[in-house]
DNA sequence: TTCCTTGCAAACGATTTGCATTGGA
DNA sequence: TCCAATGCAAATCGTTTGCAAGGAA
């Protein structure tokens, strides 16, 4: 999912973001930033290892992550595996739900129509509050094959 | 959530399923799938450890759980934390949803009206196949804060 | 009797943390 | 400068597995 903004506009939030916690925007911090930004789905801190090329050691990663998550810049999910993965946080993106492969476990963002949205926000309040819940938002996935593992 | 049809059947139908796989019924099986028919949401491993009083032990439970989750009779999921939950599959159970409480964690079964249900279905299947996917299922998480967390 | 299943203990892999060093505001 | 951030190595924790003993068909 790319950015609903400018390029810089997201760095500027982000290092916003961080300065007012008195964290700072820093090396590692701006390439999972940047790398994420430019993602289409969530992914795991190997995936971005990997994809950083090794820029950031494991451990250094993890720490950033859970930095980046705990000032609310990144949501962490985990997939079928269990295996944690991140993105930009809905506020940094815009709203959005995953298609996720039931075969190969890729997961890409989706959004939907504003007028389903809205009934589901609509139908979701109203199913919680049977509940006693207070429903505070919802998550989608949509499961299926992907294009590449439709062909088995 | 309660099983769908009668006590006796739910056991029927999971012996009938193992049995194709000639996997036996034993007493470790037995006691989790009766444990989770009472339950109203998916469990972790711990917490069925737990919930069976050390009956059985956790290795045994683990391998107990994979069994059933590979014959179809388990459906696992992740919460929040990454830790694995199971719960009894949907062809035993219904279709539901989940109902997750974003303070303690606390995971419920929900089910939404039949239209809504019908609805959802035909939107995901029309934005899966905008990217190309064919769609298989869902999964809606409604997020929330519970009766008890509601009053902070 | 025949294998599937169990239980213990050891192994695993993803994630976390102690501690000394480095680097950003 | 000064304290947050980093990197390495060791520690955790949920989960998995080897192997010998036990139990269901």
């Amino acid at each position: 999912m790319t950015n609903a903004t400018r390029p810089d506009d997201l760095e500027r939030q982000v290092a916003a973001r961080l300065a007012e916690r008195d964290a700072r925007f820093t090396q590692s911090r701006r390439h999972v930033v940047r790398f994420l930004d430019t993602a289409d789905g969530p992914i795991s801190a190997s995936g971005l290892h990997a994809g950083l090329d090794g820029a950031v050691p494991l451990s250094s990663l993890y720490r950033t992550l859970s930095v980046l998550e705990e000032a609310g810049i990144l949501a962490r999910e985990h997939d079928a595996d269990g295996t944690a993965r991140y993105e930009l946080a809905e506020w940094l993106t815009g709203h959005h739900h995953h298609l996720v492969c039931v075969r190969c476990g890729a997961i890409e963002d989706v959004e939907i129509d504003a007028e389903a949205e809205t009934e589901m926000t609509g139908l979701v309040a109203r199913i919680a509050a049977r509940r006693g819940f207070s429903a505070t938002g919802h998550r989608i996935d949509i499961e299926g094959r992907c294009p590449a593992c439709r062909s088995q």
